[in-house]
Formats: structure tokens, C-alpha cells, sequence
DNA sequence: AGAAGTTTGTGAACAGGAGAACAAACCGGA
DNA sequence: TCCGGTTTGTTCTCCTGTTCACAAACTTCT
């Protein structure tokens, strides 16, 4: 998304290469899960849904973890992709937005067992302050900086309506977050070194009604 | 995402374009509201968030719908591509899988203000029966077929766990549904004549961690 | 040890998308 | 009618990403 700009990047990760990562990531652990030790390039492909010689060229960007002749050990490739990737670590995250889309994401398990941890909930509507969800307490949006600052918090999510969300994009910056998820249906804007990544569930909708409205204009 | 097989596409729009256009109609939609009667393609492009050219480019794969010199008639250009999405007409939706999230997706106003319809809820779990979700009742999953023949329905939403997704993909398909949009965290498999989009919410998170441990690195 | 079989890692060709740049087309004023 | 200013539609070039195909490297069996 932003470009990294430092020049001497030792190993730089093809953009369309990290989006896949988190997809291995998690067939691998489905894998691990099952008991299975080892696996092909072609076997990890199928469980991640892609084609094989793609596989082989992303994960080649990592360094070379495989076996020829035998295939990469499921556990070591884990390891090696999550620490790639970051998840490794613990990422302390605030949600913004306690809806229904922001209860969703606070109950979301994906997210505790992929190392980020919410530790906040915000909401500007003091109807919703002191509710408990997902055994966090509903805070007030103005709460935001202090929790922030006191938890190092870099990565926010925002899930309110639309009209608030560049307001709250634009404190979360203030605050020193450098990555927002976006999940209001509007475009933000940040300064360039700020990394947005936006999910519009009603796109993604879309793009399935145009192909299927082309399904139907081809047979009719 | 599955390619059109068929060998006479008058006009076969790129993907990449397809997936953009939903966003500007979202933004002429916005400057409709506003009461901004033309536009041009510079003032589109930022309300976007994307390059001029590109927009120009994009808008070209569907006829010249531009006035040189002038720009763009908001509402007519809206019409034009919303009647290319296909939202002009009534999409009828099923989504199963009435947790947090789905009872998220069922309350979603962007849904309803784009075509799509919510004809059922369904949920394996008879403890969710018989309850209400954004009005409409949560019914057994058994349903399904019956739903999908009276109603038509084409396009199915799955938020279940990731376990019963390929589960009620499989079902999904049996009925007669062409399109799937996925927000169950696993890979699914389907016929190649039915179209999947997935939406993974850990997915993007990981994405922006991934640059964030950069970020940091690049600092150190 | 050597041969046969398997699977990775990668070079090279190919496809698709992004962005710059410009000609064509339109408006308004003199 | 002609001229200057504006904006679209499109061509061309560059770059990223995908896929094929194969050499290199490993295991196993004899």
C-alpha cells in the first residue's frame, strides 16, 4: 500500500507476496493441527488455494526453508512465515466503534490467536460507555490518546459509521497510530507514512453481482 | 477472480477496474448528496483516492460517458455504473451463520441502499431459531433449499465458523447459488462456474503488521 | 557408491495493470 | 467565426505479478 522508502532494503516482499503470507500461515496451522509434519509445495497449495509454482516463488522470498526432494517441515515454515510477518509478537490494538460490525470484531477470535490484542474499545456514544463487550469496557472515544500512549498502541480499527470515520483517522494519527483498518464505507486521508488498509463488505458484493449479472446476460 | 469462459464479451471490463468501480459510485453517490451536479475527472479521481488516469482509464471500458472540456454528469455517470454492477436491479441474499458477525452483516445498511436484499437468516444452531435479527427471522439452515428456489436467490453469504463453511458452501452450490461471498477464515471449494470472494478480517491486520514491523526495523 | 525418483528454487517468457503524456473535442468570449 | 483555455479518451511505456519449465539437490533403494 504506502511505499517503503528506505533504499537499502535487504529482502523487499512483493505487496501481491505479503497479502498471500497470512493465508499459508493459516493453512500451515490447519496442517499442524491435523498432525501433519511435513508437506509438498503442491500439497500447502491446495490447502491455501492457489497454484503451486506461486507458492514456491513467495516463499522463496522468505529464503529457502523447504527440502528438495521432501518439502517443507510444517512447524519450522510456521514459524518462519509468522515471523515474517509479525505476528510473532504482540500487537496491542484499539477498536473504534462499538456497533454491531465493532461487537463483531471485538468477540473475533482470529485476531488474540494471531498475536493482536485489543486492548481498548471505544465509542463516542456515552449510551454505550460502560458496557461490557467481550469483557472489555465500552470507553469514551476521548480516552483514545491516554491508551494509546500508555499501551504503545500502532495499529487501530475503525468501525463507526462513515461520517465519523475521518474524524477518528485523523485523531488516531495525532496519537501516533501508524496503521488503520478501515472498515467505514469512505475514503480516508493520512499523511504517507500512515498505512491504511480498508474491508467494504458491500464491495466485495458487488464485484459478485456484476459477474453474476454477465452469468445471466450469457445464457440468456 | 473465475474467469469468463465465454469467447464473445462485447466489452470484458479488467478486474482490477470491476473491483474500483463499486467505489465510485460510493463516491458519486457522496457528491450527489453534496449536490454537485458535474465533476470532473480530477475531483472523482480524489474522492476515490485514486490517480486521475486511472479513473479515466477505468470509466473508459464502459463507453465515453465524459463531456471533454466539462467532466462528468454526476447522476448520469452514477446510473451508468451502477446499471454496469448491476445494482440497478434486486439482488435477493441469503446469509448463514447468524453470530456476531452475521448479525452484523444482516444489520448493514450498505447492503440494503445497493440492491441487495436479505430474503433469510439461517443458523445450524436451534438455540438461535425463532429469534429476530434486523426484522427479519433466524430460521433452520434446513431451509435453505427452499428459500433459495422461492426467492431465486443467487447469491449466498457464509458467516459461519470456519469449520462448517465447506459444509454449507457444498449445500450452497447443491441449491443452485453461483456466487459466495466468504467471511468464514478457510479456503473453499467449489465448482468452477461458481465464483467466491472471501473477506478475511485477521487477513488485513496482518498485512498492515507486517509493515509495521518495518516500520520499526527501518527506525532501529 | 550409484541410479532412479521426487521436490525445491529460480531463470525466463508472458500477461496484466499503472501512470505519463498528448491529441481530440468541447466551451466561452470576442 | 476564430481563438484560448479546459478536460476527456487513448496510446505508449514501464513495472509488477504470474506461470512455465528445468537444473540443482535431496532421499531411498539396490
Amino acid at each position: 500500500m504506502s511505499a517503503r522508502t528506505s533504499p537499502e532494503n535487504a529482502r523487499d516482499i512483493p505487496e501481491a507476496t505479503v497479502a498471500r503470507l497470512p493465508v499459508y500461515l493459516r493453512a500451515l496451522v490447519t496442517l499442524s493441527e491435523q498432525g501433519t509434519a511435513t508437506c509438498s509445495s503442491e500439497e500447502l497449495a491446495v490447502a491455501a488455494g492457489v497454484n503451486s509454482a506461486k507458492l514456491r516463488k513467495d516463499l522463496s522470498y522468505l529464503g529457502s526453508y523447504g527440502t528438495r526432494g521432501v518439502g517443507y517441515d510444517v512447524d519450522y515454515l510456521r514459524y518462519q512465515i509468522a515471523r515474517e510477518i509479525g505476528v510473532t509478537q504482540d500487537w496491542p490494538v484499539v477498536i473504534v466503534g462499538i456497533g454491531n460490525l465493532g461487537q463483531a470484531l471485538a468477540n473475533y477470535s482470529g485476531f488474540r490467536s494471531r498475536g493482536f490484542r485489543v486492548v481498548a474499545l471505544l465509542d463516542a456514544d456515552p449510551a454505550r460507555h460502560d458496557q461490557v463487550v467481550a469483557g472489555i469496557e465500552v470507553r469514551p472515544f476521548d480516552h483514545l490518546e491516554r491508551i494509546v500512549h500508555d499501551h504503545a498502541v500502532a495499529i487501530g480499527v475503525i468501525a463507526t459509521p462513515a461520517v465519523a470515520a475521518q474524524d477518528v483517522a485523523d485523531r488516531m494519527v495525532a496519537c501516533g497510530i501508524t496503521s488503520i483498518l478501515n472498515f467505514a464505507p469512505t475514503v480516508l486521508t493520512v499523511p504517507a507514512e500512515v498505512d491504511v488498509r480498508k474491508v467494504d463488505l458491500s464491495i466485495e458484493l458487488q464485484i459478485l453481482a456484476y459477474h453474476e449479472q454477465r452469468k445471466g446476460a450469457v445464457t440468456a
